[in-house]
DNA sequence: ACCACAATTGCAACAGAGTTGCAATTATTA
DNA sequence: TAATAATTGCAACTCTGTTGCAATTGTGGT
């Protein structure tokens, strides 16, 4: 049952079970892509005023129950976490991609982000990688 | 001469020589890092209207004179491309990388995007990989 | 140097995104 | 069930980005 597994995880991240929450988790979990802000206005109806998602969202990300994805349209995506990001702590070191044909954007799980050298002087902290392309479902 | 080099580039790029145009690209010749639309409306003085910065920079992306850096924040910098950039067609395969101290956005031309193995059915048209940290002159 | 034409600009008006304070509502714990 | 703390909705606001249109400016040819 999806309804158990929503409230384990909020439980589990030390959060309250609202509906608002409720309802946003599991827009994430009934999705294999990234959601932005205004689809998850969209798909999550009148129910919820736009400034309980904006929270929500916050909430989400502070907790590391959701990461971000930077886009060059200027949209920001969130998409699940693995269950280790816990603690507002992110280990996400896969790679994002978003297809130019369909819109959508996924994590790829299993394409790790290669580490790179930097010059002398600059310290990484993190490494975001973004592909764009045609995904799978695009390429008939 | 500064101005001189400005109007060249204009010309090359077959761009009529406007007061706007010669502004805004003085800014980011004057400028290591890269630029948001903020900082350019700020450095720009009250001289132009926002609209014609918009338009100035969709204009400077178009040709090939600049390109975008997304951010993490949803705000897109700006950066002067090389000469080979003409046209439209972008040839940036280099990572950037934003300080998290001081908070600007370089390009890091020396250091390249390595290539990735995509899963099956995937296909790469542009991959971007920006890295944040701490820059070289924050690291005292 | 001037003119005609095309391109650029500023302005106004608008749409969308994101933020904040506050009072009402709801969830948690005892 | 009641007390307390957290979450929510609402209103108002700011900031960002877009569009149409008329005025201004730049360009190339004479
Ligand atoms: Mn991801
Ligand atoms: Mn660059
Ligand atoms: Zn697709
Ligand atoms: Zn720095």
């Amino acid at each position: 049952m999806m309804e158990q597994k929503i409230d384990e995880l909020l439980k589990k991240n030390h959060l309250s079970i609202t509906g608002g929450r409720r309802k946003i988790l599991e827009l994430f979990l009934q999705q294999d892509g990234a959601l932005s802000h205004s689809d998850i206005e969209r798909r999550a109806g009148e129910k919820f005023d736009r400034v309980t998602v904006y929270r929500t969202l916050q909430t989400f990300l502070e907790k590391g129950l959701i990461h971000s994805i930077p886009t060059s349209d200027n949209s920001i995506r969130y998409a699940l976490c693995k269950d280790d990001c816990s603690g507002g702590q992110h280990h996400d070191d896969h790679v994002h991609f978003i297809c130019n044909a369909c819109g959508t954007t996924v994590c790829l799980e299993g394409v790790t982000v290669p580490s790179i050298a930097l010059p002398d002087g600059y310290v990484t902290e993190q490494v975001e990688m973004l592909i764009s392309g045609v995904c799978k479902s695009c390429n008939h």
